[in-house]
DNA sequence: TACATAGAGCGAAACGTTTCACCCATGAAA
DNA sequence: TTTCATGGGTGAAACGTTTCGCTCTATGTA
């Protein structure tokens, strides 16, 4: 039904391989390069990227395989992803793994049979063995925001630690002392957060009580029932820390729900999202990641290790000492931060 | 590098006939079953869709195009395409037209090269032009969220005008007189809703002065901005529709950072999200779209058309009456409306 | 004039599947 | 015993490209 170069072979009397070279940028006499685009035109002819990819063996389609498709913090990675794999030429298949490494292991192997190019993973599981069916055949991954732990994989970051670390500080120059800290331990950025966090309180001698320290998942629940609690202390903190987008949305929440005022009773500093400053009241003081930065990098890095791949220039053992790029958050002024003592 | 077919051939001494049998479901000695079973495990072998894709003419990829890809709406739409897609055994190739004609249609082009079997787009370009290539080569397309004017296009949408129709009666039910509407122009569905709202400030003879029509367009800015105007008015408003997601977060913050409260100050009704009631203080009455039925209905309907195409069940001129499912949006409870008067 | 060289074009093989038409054995029905 | 259907299996063509190695012509050089 479609037109195929078969038929603009018919219409203009050229041969297939000429009309291929034209399609990929050939030298060609403007007669029959005239030719070819008119027969082109009328037929509405397109290449058949199925038929050109069996052969090149290339699809020109990176697999990207994500935690949630639905929260703002992926949709505004995929937006950047999208971008810049575009103007490389390539097509990005999505799938979501809805937290479920299950699903996750399933879309790997689904994307294989795809015969993509190559992969960028956020990933849900620990472990990285879902991607051995990928490492074993050459198919670069690059992961985002979570690293794991395989020699064998690039992975383009937030130096979580490290921003979480001043976050807190900056709490700390505030004069603040009863600190508290709403976070996860499910997922790694949310380990390295928590880390940062409690270095600076170590390194400064700020002492946390158990029951300001708490320690869930990347929910609204967890960061609804948590600010609750919080507020319901005899002992209130006096500034707290909050470990990503949705930890905010539900603290917010709890927050307007009672009867203290930020920044007057409660100082709040967060870590994940810019959209969320615009929402609440006053401008939240937040250490921003820079998503375009990282899908730029992301893809970069994966396109760098297809050509790698392409030419042969792998190692012996088909694989590559990982790259691990780490890129800074950036605290974002708000007014959500009070001078305390 | 990767196995073939043939290596399994070579190893199991069966014809590749038989092996592609087995491939695709069909009857075999149970003796031959394990021989190949046990090929495909230790080759680790994986069909190569592409060209199966070639021979059977079908990728199994749908393509979707989506406006906006970074927003809720869209990121949560794309979670349930996603899953219902894959219980089909068919993959998403997502492509994201930054609200820019111009990326949609080369994102249409794109799309038809990949040898989609159909598309599910959520428009940005008003006229159906773009979407003259994909319905030439008779590759089934479902519009979803924005009707487009084309007698051939199916689409799966909500009941935009009467919702609204039932919000803004709920503001009226509860007293109000004094109704402002905050929507948008710039796309079908804001002026859907904004034919809703003026319907029944006519039915009930409300007056509306110019000063409460705030008509832009869905952004955080519109919404801003609006309300800020709103709150300045000597006669201020007792009650505001928000015409959408983006709308209500700029409204809510405008609302925030002035000394008014709601609902006492100021009665609220917004379209479009569940999740942005969570945020608000007090808890936003909302009209709720039902995004899971929409990706189903979306989903099914498109797979119907591509089994209607495969069985030339469609009309001669390879067109079928379109068919337009309207869904119905639900308004969810809250607490952001005030008795009045 | 003779000769190398480069540019343009060509035919055919290859990519990894599916599928069509056909074959053979087996067992049931006549 | 013959006939017929059936189930399991096969070889080869086809899908729509790219690419390899070849030929031919025109151009520039010795």
């Amino acid at each position: 039904m479609a037109a195929t170069i078969r038929d603009i072979k018919n219409m203009t009397g050229l041969s297939l391989a000429t009309i291929s070279k034209y399609l990929n940028g050939g030298n060609l006499l403007p007669e029959n390069r005239e030719k070819i685009e008119e027969a082109i035109r009328t037929l509405h002819y397109e290449v058949n990227e199925m038929a050109r990819g069996l052969v090149t063996s290339q699809s020109k389609t990176i697999g990207v395989v994500v935690f949630d498709i639905s929260n703002v913090f992926t949709g505004t990675v995929l937006q950047y992803l999208g971008e810049y794999l575009r103007e490389e030429g390539y097509a990005a298949m999505i799938c979501d793994s809805q937290n479920d490494p299950v699903l996750e292991e399933q879309n790997v192997r689904f994307l294989l049979g795809k015969k993509v190019d190559g992969m960028i993973v956020m990933p849900v599981a620990q472990d990285p063995g879902f991607l051995e069916p990928v490492l074993r055949n050459h198919i670069p991954v690059v992961l985002m925001d979570r690293p794991l732990k395989d020699s064998r994989l690039d992975c383009v970051k937030v130096n979580n630690r490290e921003a979480a670390y001043d976050a807190v500080k900056l709490l700390a120059d505030y004069g603040h002392r009863r600190i508290a800290l709403i976070s996860a331990d499910t997922v790694i950025t949310g380990q390295e957060r928590l880390e940062g966090c409690l270095q600076l309180l170590k390194d400064r001698k700020i002492r946390v009580p158990r029951s300001y320290l708490k320690v869930g998942d990347h929910s609204i629940g967890h960061g609804y029932r948590s600010m609750q609690e919080l507020l319901k202390l005899k002992e209130r903190p006096t500034a707290v820390f909050l470990g990503n987008f949705e930890i905010i949305l539900g603290a917010v929440m709890a927050l307007n729900e009672s009867p203290y005022q930020c920044p007057e009773d409660l100082s709040l500093i967060g870590f994940d999202d810019l959209i969320i400053s615009n929402l609440s009241k006053p401008k939240l003081v937040l250490a921003v990641q820079p998503l375009r930065k990282m899908a730029e990098e992301a893809v970069r890095l994966l396109l760098k290790r297809i050509d790698q791949i392409r030419n042969g220039m792998d190692k012996e053992d088909g694989q590559y000492e990982h790259e691990i790029l780490v890129l800074p958050a950036k605290i974002a002024e708000g007014k959500s931060i009070a001078r305390c003592g």
